[in-house]
DNA sequence: TCTGGGGTCCTAGGACCC
DNA sequence: TCTGGGGTCCTAGGACCC
């Protein structure tokens, strides 16, 4: 049977926002950056890709493609407060809305069309209320599965509409670079080029077995990409596979190598993980610690695996610790992260010994105070006073609001 | 004057057990 | 005391996404 699936791609999302909120903004070139000297650009808008500016751009970089570009330090409540309300609208029409990211969402309207119409109809009618609520605009592709809405909402931008019936979609594929797909990023361009393959059409011709050889299990897939082929169902609200790992990790505002500040961080991000894990109520057995060096490009992870799953912060750091001193630095730190992963979902017990529950209300006490007036405001006495000393929080454009799920389903 | 942060999936190789 | 093979668990690293 034939799907009609929506893929709804909000434009320049975090600076349309910011230029909603503020008019002055408005019709200027901005950026959305995090704090400090270190981060990049987020978003920008219209404005400012004209000049060249461009995602993941350094502040400065941007700055010499633009010099009037205004730099807007991004707010993740705003963003996320929008995204969670246009995600509510789209409800309106089917209740098989998966969220991709903070500003991208697949809709299958397949059984919502005896009462709504065309799927232009429900494009056209969430376009206009998205317009009127938050002054904002978004690119829509219609296509008979995701990996085709998704390429036709990227076709027109911004505040695009485009539609790939079943009947347009060799014609679609057969000129279109194999880079344009989603999930065939620059290395896979780069090998399959190395084929002779740099269209889609070449792709779908090209034989299974060979595709195989190269890609192993991707091969198969490579090949159904390229015919414009996906049969991956939009996966609803609270249907998501359950989370797999959590994990934080800061590029430092300097670099580092005294093991004092080296500790400050990784105490600061095993709290910062611990907190989280504990607010989805998932405990983990491996503990796994990432680090960059100061040249950018040499970095290593290495991982431990525990006999009992953990979720508390100083258990974690414990983890982390020993992984540390497993190892011998050779260089300046630039970026440290800390993940918990090998995850356990099961709802907590409250344990037995009087000295462990003290800990446990003690953390959660904390946690709760954390999360009311931001990242750090209660932590271990010895963060704080370098908590200026780590770089800020960048959201990232594909952030998934962790409070989605909660949205009211009238 | 450089280049963010949070995830998922896959592969390859080693240890260990039957 | 040798041989092969299968399965599971674990680690390290890379590709890809937003």
């Amino acid at each position: 049977m034939n799907r009609t699936i929506l893929h709804i791609d909000m434009n320049a999302f975090f600076a349309s926002v910011e230029q909603q909120a503020n008019p002055e903004l408005r019709g200027r070139p901005i950026a959305v950056t995090g704090s400090g000297h270190r981060t990049v650009i987020t978003t920008s808008s219209y404005e400012a890709r004209a000049f060249g500016v461009k995602t993941g751009m350094a502040v400065w970089e941007a700055r010499r493609c633009c010099p009037e570009l205004i730099i807007v330090i991004g707010d993740n409540r705003k963003y996320t407060h929008t995204s969670r309300e246009i995600m509510a609208m789209m409800l309106d029409y089917t209740p098989e809305v998966e969220v991709f990211s903070i500003d991208e969402a697949f809709m299958d309207v397949t059984h919502s069309l005896s009462i709504f119409g065309t799927p232009e109809n429900i494009a056209f009618e969430l376009k206009a209320r998205i317009r009127n609520r938050f002054g904002i605009t978004c690119s829509i592709g219609i296509a008979p599965n995701k990996l085709l809405a998704k390429l036709a909402s990227d076709m027109q931008k911004p505040d695009g509409l485009t539609t790939i019936p079943p009947e347009g979609i060799a014609g679609v594929m057969e000129r279109l670079p194999v880079k344009d797909l989603c999930g065939i990023g620059r290395n896979t361009e780069r090998q399959l080029a190395l084929m002779g393959i740099r269209t889609c059409g070449e792709l779908g011709r090209c034989a299974e077995e060979r595709l195989t050889r190269k890609f192993g299990i991707l091969g198969p897939r490579l090949r159904r990409m390229g015919q414009g082929r996906d049969d991956s169902p939009v996966v609803p609200f609270g249907e998501e596979a359950e989370v797999k790992s959590v994990g934080h990790s800061m590029t430092l505002e300097r670099d580092i190598e005294a093991r004092e500040d080296i500790l400050r961080v990784l105490l600061r991000l095993s709290e910062m993980v611990g907190r989280r894990a504990r607010r989805y109520n998932v405990s983990g057995r491996t503990v796994s610690l990432y680090i960059r060096y100061a040249d950018f490009f040499s970095s290593f992870g290495r991982q431990t695996t525990l006999k009992n799953y953990i979720n508390l912060s100083d258990e974690i750091y414990r983890a982390a610790l020993g992984i540390l001193d497993s190892v011998t630095l050779e260089q300046p730190v630039r970026l440290m992260g800390v993940t918990l992963s090998n995850l356990n979902h099961q709802a907590e017990q409250l344990p037995l010994f009087e000295e462990e529950r003290k800990r446990l209300f003690a953390t959660r006490a904390m946690d709760e105070v954390n999360s009311r007036f931001g990242d750090t405001a209660v932590t271990f006495g010895t963060l704080l006073p370098e908590r200026e000393q780590s770089g800020s929080f960048v959201i990232a454009p594909a952030w998934r609001p962790s409070g989605i799920r909660n949205v009211d389903v009238k």
